[in-house]
DNA sequence: GAGAGATCCTTGCGTATGCAACCTTCCTGG
DNA sequence: CCAGGAAGGTTGCATACGCAAGGATCTCTC
């Protein structure tokens, strides 16, 4: 009926592919109009964006390096070298941490905290043009609550670190 | 009121960014996931899969570097070098454009047609067990719905590529 | 049919990434 | 108190990426 070569190829039609497709290519068309416009307009990239935004958000202004870690798209190595650069410009700071003399925090500055306060609006009007002709507020919310439980179910550990909400 | 540095402070949870947040959090536990796995099973990269998918789904095999380029997450250039290694590794070879001397082919051999197929079932079963938890079939439907909408809206080039439909 | 400009792909260069190895510090069990 | 092992961070190394520049080809206009 069909050679070794076809005979499972019935599967590049299967639910769970072409659903994960089209989420994949969703997102890679997101995060580049996002990228290219953040660097734009703030001269920041994403992953600056993204670790002065969780900073901004917590209390103290402080984060272990192994939780960013967690909570970001960067592994322990790439968090490390992220930081050098934030703390080459001046955003971030680390500080030791007294109850473990292993682990260290990044800590917000005034001029990180100015930077990303700055950049904010922009942002979210950029995201605001850019959805608001997709989605309905309905299917937004739809949509946040799908992509909630897909999170919670596939990457637990950033989603006990932003438990009321997460922004990116 | 409040000082400049916090006048912005409430769009920290403005709908727009939450949902984003949510969304590229999803995202990248989900792409974690699938590559390991398919690393460890197949020892190929997200990357060259979805190189060799689109080929393998596409009539005769072969796309011009340009439409493939379009439909990944890789630039033109990361496709140039994607492509040296896939051919390099013998999955591929490129192949003149008679009716444009300027373009060429990528066109998946037999050994490569016979890697990704060897991969699909492997891949599409992870995939099963990653998302049968999380999603019941409605929701998934919906997700894909939803997942359609903004990639058409936010990746118009990928989306006229994969008309009937679209697998990762 | 000739020149200006756009398009396709490839390369040079700088940079960001992850993995694995490493050092330091913490913790646990004897 | 003191191994032995685990965990937090940082670095060496190799790799992959994108941007900008370049060479070749097509196309459009006059």
């Amino acid at each position: 009926m069909a050679t070794t070569s076809t005979t499972s190829t019935g599967l590049l039609e299967h639910p769970y592919l072409t659903t994960v497709g089209l989420f994949v290519e969703s997102h890679a068309g997101l995060a580049a109009a996002m990228e290219r416009r953040l660097d734009v307009e703030t001269g920041m990239s994403v992953q600056w964006f993204e670790v002065l935004i969780r900073l901004a958000r917590t209390p103290g202004h402080r984060l272990r390096m192994s939780d960013l870690a967690a909570q970001t798209t960067l592994s322990a190595s790439g968090l490390t070298r992220a930081v050098d650069r934030l703390e080459a410009a001046g955003l971030v700071q680390r500080a030791a941490c007294p109850s473990d003399r292993r682990g260290s925090f990044a800590v917000l500055t005034d001029a990180g905290e100015r930077r990303v306060m700055a950049a904010l609006p922009l942002h979210v009007q950029h995201l605001t043009e850019l959805l608001e002709g997709i989605f309905s507020p309905p299917e937004l919310k739809q949509f946040a609550a799908l992509a909630r439980r897909l999170r919670d179910g596939v990457n637990p550990e950033a989603a006990l670190a932003s438990s009321p909400e997460c922004g990116d």
